[in-house]
DNA sequence: TCCCGACCTGTTAGCGCTATCATAGGCCAA
DNA sequence: TTGGCCTATGATAGCGCTAACAGGTCGGGA
């Protein structure tokens, strides 16, 4: 096996004089387009596998003016949410030529826009991005990008281009009527200090609504932020339960915080769904061997991963980027922590 | 506010006749490089703001020659450990001029070799890629790759390169000994059947070395693939407490399962630790809401991420490569699952 | 006065690849 | 034979940017 220079990087010019045919006859080999002599082929290829070649696709992109990636945008990676939505997302890429990229904004605007700034100088193919809500800059470039943007998760506003995901005002109402008609008056919420997660917001406003419309305020409540979820839904759960011992029912902005919660309930004993109720969001599934199911919402990551793949890959062969909106709707699981009607 | 044809995409050149001067001097303005006069500056970074121009990176990276990425290949995104490692590395990169790409592979060697293949064609500045275990031709393009490599995670073996993480093995002996020495002796192990997940692999055997000094071999072993590691946990366990109903102690080959299994020991009541034992490995930091805490070793991830970060950066004003490994050690902790001495 | 250097800006020549068109040869129908 | 039309390959001209160098201007020291 002969050995190279380290130094030169290896280019289709090396390719091309070690098997004896133009750069672009290279090209088409090792792009399998346009046609070329087996024999042609064969030889190309035995060079190129023998030098170790690897074709540089910086080139590639910038001559031909196309480049095979999607920016995926989203706010974390720690909790089990977005990657489940990538799962998805890279599912349906995998049958393409587009790869996904991903970008981590860690729930703060600011970042959101310098990742869409440094997503959008490698002119990709297209863009997912979590959320509706966006500074006026990241909208403005968002905007001129001229790629098929797909916002995630969250259809409660207007998007930009097309969107897929769940109403979770929708969501947060939902659940509080499944709480009122079981009875539950004395409900408290325990959820993330984020001002930016506006998804959690937009739950809790949907379920104080139906919460006011039957007469019911909440009647304590508690955030947090940082540190692991599950700890944490046990010391918030402590310290409601202790500041307000009247309470029936803990409405949980995530299942993590929430089957922390459960726990401490199950530790000290208090009748689970009897004289308190639980209730979480998302369907983390990772949660289900704890012996009693928590109350969720399915918050549908995995399909809106696959749908926002099909919506770019789909409009990369169409010529009109028509915008297009899906709802889906997720589904109350009751669990074993709401009671029974 | 004017309006511009989304059709032709902006570039340096657009920017120079808006602001009335070369290419070059915008150039040198949007990259703060070399000297430029403030109101020279200040003129085109007006016109740039207006027009919404996004720098092309591609054509950037092509001309110079410089690419500011750093590949990280790892095996997944939906347990624990990889998000943490990603911490690591981007609170270190966060700090140069360099950027994460992720891939992942699924444990699978042949997508490994694809993804490797991938990011080497967008000319990185870098590879982090976890373990030392590659296919012939994964290896074969990483030694040719030109860009410091470095394997993490896993340090029993032989880098290409670099390397930073622990000795697996270490850890599975460290475990078996303190289980031994707290007077165990009817040992069964609980893991991932995942026959490229190596690391796991390396402790079992440094388990089973230190077992058998002390004439003990495992008493049962149950692997499990996918679905959700909690519940999975429970079910493992389920399954080898009525096999082998006198158990003393369940090695477990990941925290997740190993409070699965936890969760079903208290459920049952069992007199944990006591009558029987339980460990898992990884310290995963979401399990602390727990209220009997697993014993486990740390695997050092988010520790391993920023050395493996610093180790690329360095390497990038450093001309010599010197290869470097680093072997980070686990502290055992031993929690609540294990009978005092 | 001249020269030198500091500062600012422009010109030129690619980076490694691909789009596009040109060309060479072969084959077949008229 | 001629023309037409395939297939297989090559030559040329960029893609949008930056490295490297080439000026031009200004001020101050000799």
């Amino acid at each position: 096996m002969p050995s190279y220079d380290p130094r030169r990087p290896l280019t289709l010019r090396d390719v091309s004089e070690a098997s004896g045919v133009s750069e672009m006859t290279v090209s088409r080999v090792l792009r399998n387009r346009g046609d070329v002599s087996v024999a042609t082929r064969e030889k190309v290829l035995k060079a190129a596998r023998s030098l170790g070649y690897v074709p540089n696709k910086i080139a590639g992109a910038l001559a031909s003016q196309r480049v095979n990636l999607v920016g995926v945008i989203i706010p974390s990676l720690s909790n089990m949410v977005f990657p489940e939505v990538m799962t998805g997302i890279s599912e349906v890429l995998d049958g393409t030529v587009l790869q996904p990229v991903v970008g981590v904004t860690n729930y703060s605007p600011d970042r959101e826009e310098k990742v869409i700034y440094e997503m959008l100088s490698w002119r990709p193919s297209g863009l997912i991005i979590a959320g509706l809500e966006h500074t006026a800059a990241s909208h403005a470039m968002l905007a001129q990008a001229g790629v098929p943007i797909v916002e995630i998760m969250d259809i409660d506003g207007t998007p930009l281009d097309s969107a897929v995901g769940i109403s979770h005002r929708r969501a947060g109402r939902q659940m509080a009527s499944a709480i009122v008609a079981a009875g539950y008056r004395k409900i408290a919420f325990l959820g993330t200090q984020m001002p930016n997660d506006h998804r959690a917001r937009k739950r809790l406003e949907g379920f104080e609504e139906v919460l006011a419309a039957n007469g019911l305020t909440l009647i304590d409540r508690e955030f947090y932020s940082g540190g692991s979820a599950l700890l944490k839904g046990r010391e918030m759960t402590e310290a409601v339960l202790s500041r307000s011992p009247d309470v029936d029912f803990l409405y949980y902005s995530n299942d993590m915080i929430g089957a922390g919660g459960l726990l401490y309930c199950l530790d000290k004993g208090l009748d689970v769904p009897g004289k308190i109720g639980l209730a979480g969001f998302n369907g983390v599934e990772l949660l289900d061997g704890i012996s009693r199911k928590l109350a969720t919402m399915d918050a549908c990551r995995l399909e809106i991963g696959r749908r926002a793949a099909q919506m770019i890959s789909g409009k990369q062969t169409l010529g009109k980027p028509a915008p297009e909106v899906i709802e889906l709707f997720p589904v109350l699981q009751p669990g074993d922590t709401i009671r029974k009607g």
